[in-house]
DNA sequence: GTAATATATGAACAGATGTTCAAATGTTCG
DNA sequence: CGAACATTTGAACATCTGTTCATATATTAC
């Protein structure tokens, strides 16, 4: 609706490509949700957390004494991480222990991986 | 350095585990070169863009078009997608054509796409 | 050259995001 | 039970990020 307010009010467009390509996208529910699952590997706390769980499960205090960061501070993107369902725990005595949910992280990471070594 | 200040003071701390992943992690630059790319990802206008030009490369306008955009906040993030070398640009006459610069976009997406699917 | 078109750019602003700090929760052990 | 331990939580704060608006650049057409 309006418009072109502060878009191309000219004549630039290509309305055949416009048109058929508008048709083709995903909903925007789709590409928020994938946008939001992205968002956890772009955060270098997170990106960390997530290598340091790919080499073994692990509580919330060794992946603070790891990365050298605040135990509140890790358990804050933990929660975040895990809210996207790419980590689980399972408590164990006083101890919660935080691991993978799935094979997704190494995938998406080695893909990533492979795009900067080029 | 100030080793626990708000770390785990207490003995949670499983040495054996730490010490040997502390070694294994990736020096700070490949995981922030990771994280960076992640985040072109994280963001809706430019994973729409994304779609958009797996589609079809195309024009500044028209991309304002399809996503119903202002121009300016198009170019902004075409230039960002472009330092981070996911898309290119060729100049035809008055306009510039965009489009994505391998096949790391669509291997990508595909692999958010299925953990999204499950 | 000048006008028109297509895109880029910079500063400003608003909203999102990550860390800190202090305090709360929940578990184990004596 | 109460003390100690491991983790979570919420509010506050600072930083980062994306959009807007106004303006600048660059190409084409006359």
């Amino acid at each position: 609706m309006a418009d072109d307010m502060q878009l191309c009010e000219t004549q630039c467009v290509h309305k055949d490509i416009v048109e058929k390509v508008k048709k083709l996208l995903p909903d925007e529910e789709a590409i928020y949700d994938l946008a939001d699952l992205f968002k956890m590997f772009g955060d270098t706390t997170r990106m960390k957390i997530m290598y340091v769980l790919l080499e073994s499960e692990m509580c919330v205090c060794d992946i603070a004494e790891i990365l050298g960061m605040t135990q509140s501070a890790i358990s804050h993107q933990l929660r975040i991480l895990k809210s996207s369902k790419l980590i689980t725990s399972r408590r164990e005595g006083k101890s919660i222990i935080y691991f993978l949910a799935d094979d997704h992280v190494r995938s998406i990471v080695n893909q990533g991986m492979e795009h900067i070594f080029e």
